[in-house]
DNA sequence: AGGTTCGCCTGCGGGC
DNA sequence: TGCCCGCAGGCGAACC
């Protein structure tokens, strides 16, 4: 399941490809994703280029002259830079093809959770976007946001800080990576922090998602990058995955519960 | 309105 | 070997 870090890593891992090449087609051979592809995406991708390439939480915006095509990649996308003559396998939904170009921008999505939608006008007003939380690395999101957010909040601080609407693209794995390195139990209601352990909070949270964008967005095992490689998979999951296995701090054997019916792996002894 | 649960999907691993 | 089952989960929709 690609992360936030991991859709950094696909960004950044396709613009030297798309930026200024001009489409000439797209070809869709499955359109029944999250939200069902437009039947006018070819026609609205024609001739047109790729002008920028943004990321808001987990969302890729491919911004073109007339509009943007908005890409998410659910559970099991991927978006990698293909030759042109690789034939398309099962679950390559999305191709767009450059004018003469050597390759070609490939969408695949075996689960079909991700979303490729063609967006007139500013994506930031986009009904998916519009409603977002501050990007988790950004400036804003900060302990005093954080603090004062969750202030009369019965949620518990894993749901929190996943709610999309608080900070957008935290997902299960660096939630969990990230109450760990905090010391904060998951299942604390988010009312009950302290300024100080929103602080720390914040802190970690950034911090495992700069370190899993700096390792290229490796954490994933069935992650690949826009070139098709698989990632690097160093071992750097602390408690995710890791239920029944030694903390790293303390060696206390670490429990798993679900929380909002996702895996939540974590220290007993650590995480208070 | 805040909080919780549902449903969309396929691949994979384990049990038999 | 092959079938069946349960599990994985991002996130908007629907529900309470």
């Amino acid at each position: 399941m690609p992360e936030l870090p991991e859709v950094e890593t696909v960004r950044r891992g396709i613009i030297p490809s798309v930026i200024d090449k001009v489409i000439e087609k797209a070809v869709v051979r499955e359109r029944r994703l999250r939200w069902p592809i437009t039947p006018v995406l070819g026609k609205k991708l024609c001739g047109q280029h790729v002008e920028q390439v943004d990321r808001r939480g987990k969302y890729l915006l491919l911004k073109m002259q007339k509009g943007t095509l908005l890409i998410h990649l659910g559970m099991s996308g991927q978006l990698r830079i293909v030759p042109s003559g690789q034939k398309p396998a099962k679950h390559d939904h999305v191709d767009i093809i450059f004018a003469g170009g050597s390759y070609l921008l490939r969408f695949t999505d075996p689960r079909r959770f991700g979303a490729v939608l063609w967006v007139d006008g500013d994506p930031l007003q986009h009904k998916l976007l519009a409603k977002l939380g501050p990007e988790p690395l950004g400036e804003s999101f900060n302990a005093a946001y954080l603090f004062k957010y969750s202030r009369g909040r019965k949620v518990l601080v894993k749901s929190f800080i996943m709610d999309s609407h608080i900070v957008a693209g935290v997902g299960n794995i660096y939630a969990n990576e990230a109450l760990f390195l905090a010391g904060i139990h998951p299942a604390r209601l988010v009312n009950s922090l302290n300024l100080g352990e929103c602080h720390k909070l914040v802190s970690t949270i950034k911090r495992v998602l700069k370190a899993a964008i700096n390792a290229g967005g490796t954490t994933l095992r069935d992650f690949v990058t826009a070139e098709g490689k698989p990632g690097y998979f160093q071992q750097v999951l602390l408690v995710y995955g890791r239920v029944g296995e030694p903390c790293v701090h303390c060696g206390t054997v670490l429990l798993e519960m679900r929380i909002a019916q996702r895996s939540t792996v974590y220290c007993s002894q650590c995480q208070n």
